[in-house]
DNA sequence: AAAGTGCTCAACCGCCGGAAT
DNA sequence: GATTCCGGCGGTTGAGCACTT
């Protein structure tokens, strides 16, 4: 018996979705709960395939997504965010509450993508023309935020199962005097992680996380080279070992790793986790 | 005002991994 | 272990709208 198509498309409606069916999928979701897709438009009276309408559901009609504008802060973060994990959609949008990983691959594709590619070379390797203004603008733009160079893969891609934000880390205020008194810069890239290490519990922080297949993904021959490069004479490299042992926990290897790798990007703000501001 | 062009974004498509049988 | 099913993902499409000529 062969796969079966994922959905006939006999006697289906297609395209965009009426405000009745909207009406009948969120209704029907709201009282037996997401899941069992294939069955749904069975069991609920929709002339739909069970994709569309989980679709529909999670892209659409689900509660607490967040339309409109995409805020700078969002923006830069899903730069940041691409630059870390390349077109991992799902797992960009679950680092944006509210945000569908839909709505990013299209602001992505539409305007994001487009603009990297605008940057000039040395910032992404690509030959790039830039003959008007627009693209001159949207590069700029993109070499402020850019710390590192965009385009170019210099780190290594994680590549973590995607999924949901649960919990996003709201930093506790922090005094700029007592930064002061103990000679914290604030928002600086050492006091970054140590933000993390001092204010998060790491179980909570990698909740989304399973830790275990994160390490085992991290661990492969990238990894294992970044962790074993000198310290280059600008220290724009990644930190040495210090003759300590690699497996200290799960914790540690995880905040080791960034702190000698992506110390530049990883920053805290509010109400994102964590927030990549420039 | 009309035609042409570009942009946006909801929806579709095909593939894949994992669970179920 | 092999097969089938299901949900999830990323890539792509195309209708509708906005802008330009």
């Amino acid at each position: 018996m062969g796969r079966r198509p994922p959905c006939s498309k006999d006697g289906l409606n297609r395209g965009a979705w009426s405000s009745h069916e909207d009406k009948i999928l969120a209704d029907y979701v709201k009282v037996h709960g997401e899941g069992k897709w294939t069955d749904l438009p069975k069991r609920a009276g929709l002339k739909r395939c069970g994709k569309s309408c989980r679709l529909r559901w999670l892209n659409y009609l689900r509660p607490g997504i967040k339309r409109g504008n995409i805020s700078h802060e969002e923006e830069d973060l899903i730069i940041r965010l691409h630059k870390l994990l390349g077109n991992r959609w799902s797992l960009i949008a679950g680092r944006l509450p509210g945000r569908t990983d839909n709505e990013i691959k299209n602001y992505w594709n539409t305007k994001l993508g487009k603009e990297v590619k605008a940057i000039p070379e040395p910032f992404n390797g690509e030959k790039v023309l830039q003959s008007k203004p627009k693209e001159r603008k949207a590069a700029a733009s993109l070499k402020a935020k850019a710390p590192i160079e965009l385009g170019k893969q210099s780190h290594p891609v994680i590549r973590p199962k995607a999924v949901r934000c649960t919990q996003v880390y709201i930093p506790p205020h922090r005094d700029d005097h007592k930064m002061a008194d103990q000679n914290l810069e604030p928002h600086s890239n050492e006091h970054a992680l140590e933000s993390i290490l001092e204010d998060v519990d790491p179980s909570k922080f990698f909740v989304d996380f399973d830790v275990e297949k994160l390490l085992s993904e991290l661990y492969d021959d990238d990894f294992l080279q970044v962790c074993m490069d000198e310290p280059r004479e600008d220290n724009s490299g990644v930190r040495g070992l210090d003759g300590r042992s690699m497996m200290l926990s799960p914790w540690s290897e995880i905040s080791r790793h960034f702190h000698g790798a992506m110390p530049e990007e990883w920053r805290i703000g509010d109400g994102l986790q964590p927030n990549l501001a420039p």
